[in-house]
DNA sequence: CACAAAAGTCAACACTTGTTCACAATATTA
DNA sequence: TAATATTGTGAACAAGTGTTGACTTTTGTG
């Protein structure tokens, strides 16, 4: 899986893999890949389920931190960033295959990112100025806020890993939108629901 | 070039297509594709050009509206929805390589929208309340406007042709999350730079 | 140590892949 | 109508594809 993950990052689509190339870069034969999985998709999904199950635990802690108000969004980004790093080859995989490949893998990440948009959501609604809003409107800017962190995720995984400048200006820029977007919340007044 | 288009939105990504099937979908013989296009990559950098090129005529359409302000977001997000829906093809060919697939696709997709948002950026440097912004910051902002623009495409595309109800849903939304955008904007005073 | 379960190997099957070649049909134009 | 580009065809190549079955080696357990 390990090694999967890693074509998947060196530019191969999962649905491009070949798994003679995958099976020879562990040293092994291709028949011996059917001891573990019992076909190519198998595998595909085995991978979602791993790659989410990280998401997602990342997420949570991410949105676990209660500090001071005007250092949660530097601190979350900050973190979040670190995590990215540590975990490039989950990311990398949940990004490439949430629109390309085929249809089983794409739902199923699908379905998984929809649900950090609803947890971000009720998690928002506990918060002293948005425990007003609507739900439709806890989940509009909670997918707003999840579709802006995933682009400053690709703009990580496009950085190269050492590349710290690089990196504290996607850091600083992803913080500055966030910032943005909160600034916002005091201000809203939903039009309809 | 068309029948290219479908078969990435049927769910294959372009890098696993097939140059057999694509051949046989119109009725053609393998070899005749080398008439026209001098390789796959070829092709594949072809509609790239062709879908990027159909996207700088919307956006820019999109943004050349001189409406009253607060029916600007109205007036341009049921425009945009419009044109995805008459422009299918191209959205959806262009969302997918954005991410998987091979490098060249990706990286001139990727430089597309890098333009997109500068354009944007160059745009809104001209209203009042954002001509004193610095260029970063006006990129921050567009990044994050068009990084949501991009999530209502999906979200468009992935919606079922004739569900007026569900693209009304989607339309809603973005308009909602554009706004609130803008809301922040007469709040927002940049920390550094 | 022996025995059973797990993991790995080899050969093969039945296809599919992109691409090249010499050749034939069709359009375009003079 | 004749000459000429343009487009299409069929056969073939060398290689790559996922998957199966029978067999061997390694590993962990009673």
């Amino acid at each position: 899986m390990q090694a999967a993950l890693q074509q998947v990052a060196r530019g191969r689509s999962f649905e491009a893999m070949s798994l003679r190339k995958l099976t020879g870069s562990v040293g092994i034969v291709p028949t011996a890949f059917y001891r573990h999985f019992e076909s190519m998709e198998a595998l595909g999904l085995a991978l979602v389920d791993d790659s989410l199950r990280t998401l997602r635990r990342i997420m949570r802690q991410a949105r676990e931190g209660d500090l001071a108000q005007d250092q949660i969004i530097h601190a979350s980004v900050v973190n979040y960033a670190d995590y990215v790093n540590k975990n490039r080859l989950h990311f990398n995989f949940v990004l490439r295959e949430r629109y390309g490949g085929v249809a089983p893998l794409r739902h199923a990440i699908r379905n998984g990112i929809q649900l950090f948009i609803s947890e971000l959501a009720t998690d928002l609604g506990r918060f002293p100025l948005l425990n007003t809003w609507s739900a439709a409107d806890l989940r509009m800017i909670s997918a707003l806020i999840v579709g802006a962190v995933m682009e400053t995720t690709e703009l990580l995984l496009d950085a190269a890993q050492d590349d710290a400048e690089r990196i504290e200006e996607i850091v600083r820029t992803s913080e500055k939108q966030l910032r943005l977007v909160m600034l916002a919340v005091p201000q809203w007044r939903s039009k309809n629901g």
